[in-house]
DNA sequence: TATTGTTATACTCTATAACTATA
DNA sequence: TATAGTTATAGAGTATAACAATA
């Protein structure tokens, strides 16, 4: 039987969907959402980080961050502190609960990568990760080619 | 060295962030988002639909469903026809121009597919859709194990 | 009594534009 | 003059709750 190409898309499409399902789920009662976490876990990786920053990497507008920042600040889980030398800049880093938070995230994170590619050899799995990385690069690349469409 | 499934897990949450960026690009210009596309490929899939099944398919609220439908329906996407045996409900059906929007995507899709998986071969092509069931179903798996978390 | 879809209301994410304080 | 962040405003997705029409 010929391999179809588009099943392999409509797989990737359907664990992108199942991720964020199982993701959104962890949050349930927390005020905690997809675009909180993500800035947690951009300061989490690059520590303190100033708004514009923190902007540029989640490729969103600055007033976003602000809107984000207020709201994790008020649930404690980041603060905001003076820039030292710019006075004008504020650097986002996370409190205690939002250490714990990420740390707490990770070790998920982890457990899921076990339990889903339980099972498979390292040949395979070597071999799973090679394919995958050529196609994000591939679309990557896309996306750059076909990129700065604004006209 | 140890690959490392973390990486893997990595690799699919950068793709499905990728294909998000890419399919966003093709709306630019039109009124179309995320959600009206979802709506529409799943009446184009499936035929004409009431509000009702759309919001179980899409898996959120009625009302929801109400939203996006009149958006559609005003940009001439989509048309309300009155349910035939049910005088409650609604089919939602393409018209001409959602049924040439989704052909063309279709076709844009194939084409993805095609470039991104350009120079593997079929046995490789066979191993990596392989992986990728396994990996969707043991997700899928565990989200519905741990799922109806409504307590 | 249950279902279909809608009105009413509210929260979140996102964007653009105008503004303040600083560089 | 340019940058960092905020206020003001607006559109889109989503949710719950109350309601009308129909089953």
């Amino acid at each position: 039987m010929m391999p179809n190409r588009s099943h392999v898309l409509d797989r990737l499409l359907q664990i992108a969907l199942l991720f964020q399902q199982d993701l959104a789920r962890t949050f349930e009662g927390t005020p905690l959402t997809n675009s909180r976490v993500h800035l947690l876990w951009v300061v989490h990786q690059t520590g303190p980080a100033t708004q514009a920053s923190l902007a540029a990497a989640l490729e969103v507008t600055p007033r976003n961050i602000t809107g984000l920042v207020d709201a994790l600040e008020a649930s404690g889980y980041v603060e905001r502190r003076p820039h030292p030398g710019d006075r004008r800049a504020v650097l986002v880093a996370l409190t205690q609960l939002g250490e714990q938070t990420m740390a707490a995230m990770a070790r998920d994170r982890e457990q899921l990568a076990t339990d889903l590619m339980a099972g498979m050899d390292d040949d395979r799995l070597i071999r799973l990760e090679d394919d995958l990385a050529g196609i994000a690069e591939r679309l990557q690349h896309m996306i750059d080619a076909a990129g700065p469409a604004r006209s």
